[in-house]
DNA sequence: AAATCTCTTGCAAAGGAGTGTCATTATCAT
DNA sequence: ATGATAATGACACTCCTTTGCAAGAGATTT
């Protein structure tokens, strides 16, 4: 129920959900922690954890991640490059931010504002349909990119 | 270059793209005219296409489905599924219409409206990303499965 | 501190969508 | 009809992800 997220707090998390506070998961969750504004995959986390714990399974990362995306610390997402994509979801956001997606180099960037909300009133309202969240990728070429396209 | 998609003037495009006209690529694209509205999975189109022609392979319709999306017949979307879903382009559009996926029955409606021209607008300025695509899915309740909810 | 209970781990195997290989077959221009 | 070339179907294979399982901790109680 904490703002902000410290190692602490979701340490705390985990325990009130009654799960244990493993080594691994430590590794895995400070490892996020370092890079905390990435979209990172599983096998990239794999790869950045076995420096910590060379021991560590790539399907306890696979795990993890889902408790953590369960438990509300993490957001999985797809953008569509075959692998799911992890990222610290932000307590105070309304709905999920939305993703600049570089088809050059694949970068992936944000957009915060959400501009959305009228949107939605029109959908709910012509549609009949009750919109519990969105998601909304640009696809597109980024400044580096951008040239000769 | 035509507006209607009927089943000769997609079989002459594909002539023209030197595409050969094969039986088992009229049996599916017929299979998709008589599902105009629907957003099929490859899987799906195997299923429908073998009442037509049990002889024909899944490889054949994953193939075909590409072939029919590289000429801009089709659209691939992606809904979290797990797999790709196929559905017919609206010359029209400027841009992609938008999803409402139900996450009570899976259902995929659609919203036409784009108003994403203003965000667009912003990005662009903002973030200096030029953007040539965009994909936006609404996930929530529709109307049948909205009650309790 | 030891025992106990339960959860977790690492490994290997299995799933599942999609692609690649390749011998055989069919299309289409001539 | 013939031949160049493309397409088919079967099946093996890739890739990401999940699962089964025996062994190994973490937490909790004595
Ligand atoms: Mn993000
Ligand atoms: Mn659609
Ligand atoms: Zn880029
Ligand atoms: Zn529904």
């Amino acid at each position: 129920m904490e703002d902000v997220k410290t190692f602490e707090s979701i340490c705390n998390l985990l325990r009130n959900r009654s799960y244990k506070l493993t080594p691994q998961r430590q590794t895995i969750l400070q490892t996020f922690l370092e890079q905390a504004d990435r979209h990172l995959s599983a096998e990239e986390v794999y790869m950045l954890v076995k420096h910590q714990n060379p021991e560590i399974g790539l399907a306890t990362v696979y795990r993890t991640l889902d408790i953590l995306a369960e438990i509300g610390i993490l957001l999985k997402n797809d953008f569509g490059d075959g692998r799911s994509r992890y990222e610290f979801s932000r307590k105070d956001e309304h709905h999920h931010h939305h993703h600049l997606i570089c088809l050059g180099c694949g970068n992936v960037s944000e957009f915060d504002d959400d501009l959305l909300e009228s949107l939605e009133a029109v959908i709910i309202k012509r549609n009949k349909f009750k919109i519990l969240d969105h998601d909304l990728k640009f696809y597109g070429y980024c400044h580096e990119c951008g040239e000769g396209h």
